[in-house]
DNA sequence: AATGAATGAGGTTTCATTCAT
DNA sequence: TATGAATGAAACCTCATTCAT
């Protein structure tokens, strides 16, 4: 009548778990998804999970860092050591791989950065200094105009963010993606 | 220890007073705000909330369409009666209205646009709306190039809405205004 | 502008109007309906319905001493001023008469009779006095057995209130209707 | 002031201290008994209550349950087996039981079957039918007459039923039962 | 006599977090 | 390290009754 006696993993394997099984369930459900929900499906006793996370926001400070490292690792930026990079086409490289990435997880998008908890970490950080990155590195090519970069990037990031979430609410993709890049390529043409 | 004697109103300055008061307190501390916190500040019983309001959403959605009403009242589009308008500057102007009005009402933005409420309605038409009017009508006056109107208009949006945040976050206002500023006209430049 | 301004009646008047709304809803909706459902229906406002009774409870008194002389002088008990009386047969006919009239009032006789409200009054007195009564009566006339009238009348009342229930509950009418009369012919027979 | 120490319990040990604990408050005070008497009562926070029985129902669904199968496993209906059963003493003396039963449960009995509660469920189902496997062995043994067991079986508990409720109201317990006894041997008897 | 806005105690239910085992 | 029973502070909502007009 033993039940299985729990396999005691290392710490960074349990933790793993845990945080691969909210990634699956925010992917679906949103801001929605309650601790309660995340030790089933990671098969693990609710205390453990506080023992790993001190509270529920720490839990998705964790998905977060994950989900940029991630994108950061897939899409890393180019560098001038192999010889001259195109920015422009750069920028619209990542923006589209961003609208793909976002779209591919769209409920974890919106309990990261558009739910009550967004409201009490500063976000999208990251985003911004790749892009104000990029923006000043083509200025100094020479491909870009001399728009302000950090600003700039800000509200750039702004828009890109929209357009998967306009597509996921319906909107044609193709439009979608068409009038961001004419808004990037115009907004930083020289 | 006395208690406030009961005051009738009629239902309209009642409900309005409810409002005013859920205004207030979303004004200073966004999402966080609760029907508990709504009664307290506009003096009422709990069960005068819900006399007005069924549920909490439904105080939510009427202080949106409050903002919405009072934007737009307040910033009217220019129509082309009084001669030839001049929509480049239009879209400046709106823009910058919308920066000051929606910085002096952050907690609000927050608790409707920025929320888990947010996700429950759809939001910002009216915005992406009157944005994409302004679009047609400088096109047909030849003062906008070629951009499709739809899209552009929601993504654009997306960029005016993050100023405000940007500039509570702490970044400068001018240099915010500006790159938005640069941002519009090269998009929409004929 | 002027509102409507509300009729005055007679005390009496605005009382049964108020009861009589009562009925309609309790017939449909048994115990579920709630002051503010009498007085929509009633067109009244609901500091008028307190007025003529001071509590909730009080209407359904009013209710059931209505129901009940309604059905006593619908089907009053004969005499023997008229002649010898039958008694079995007065039995049987009261008791098919109550069944129809409690399953023409289905919702009432729940909110008055199987409800917390019946719990707190001491209900079916009329019902049971009138029931030993009859046996009473036909004992005397040597048409009943020498069972103890009261306890009889109230056990045999309990059967026959449950007819109209077994009816509603979708019981073969006919077969619930033979099944009483045989138990009430047996238990009284001489 | 010091709360006591949280008592950790198996699931089963915790789900019954919480249903004994209901049948006590029941057995006093029938449907007025809130989920916030019971854990006053039971020594748990209210969550507890919730973890155990997701809505008020589900406890009284429980509690009916435990009610019906402890007057069954205390009450068996005899078999064959061992010889003729002598089916009038066997519906006296359940009806005898059955009355003592329910006039030590009073208000559980109220709060389970005479109250709004009953209205959501369909209820006394087991009773009726065992009594009508009365009917149906006394008819076969030659003991019973040739009545409609269902409808009979109905209506005669709904008088059996009765007795206890008639008992508590302050009629004569030797009186109701003798009248009790009489009515179900002269409906059954051959 | 009549109104209907206002009350507030009371009810069920949720869920992040704690802690005895 | 791991468990999962237990907690309790909120949260939303209902509705008989009150009372200023």
């Amino acid at each position: 009548m033993a039940k299985p006696p729990r396999r005691r993993l290392r710490p960074e394997a349990r933790r793993l778990e845990i945080v691969e099984a909210a990634e699956r369930l925010l992917q679906v459900h949103g801001s929605r998804v309650r601790v309660e929900d995340v030790v089933r499906e990671a098969g693990v006793a609710k205390g453990t999970f506080f023992l790993y996370f001190p509270t529920w926001d720490d839990l998705l400070d964790t998905v977060r860092q994950r989900l940029v490292s991630e994108f950061d690792t897939a899409h890393p930026l180019p560098t001038e050591v192999d010889g001259p990079v195109d920015w422009p086409s750069v920028i619209e490289a990542q923006a589209g791989a961003f609208i793909d990435f976002a779209s591919a997880r769209q409920g974890i998008g919106q309990a990261l950065f558009h739910s009550d908890f967004a409201e009490r970490r500063t976000m999208a950080d990251n985003a911004i200094l790749r892009l104000s990155a990029i923006i000043r590195a083509g200025q100094e090519a020479g491909a870009f105009g001399p728009v302000d970069p950090e600003p700039t990037a800000r509200l750039l990031f702004a828009a890109i963010d929209e357009a998967p979430r306009a597509v996921a609410g319906g909107e044609d993709r193709a439009a979608i993606l068409a009038a961001l890049q004419t808004l990037l390529r115009r907004t930083l043409a020289p």
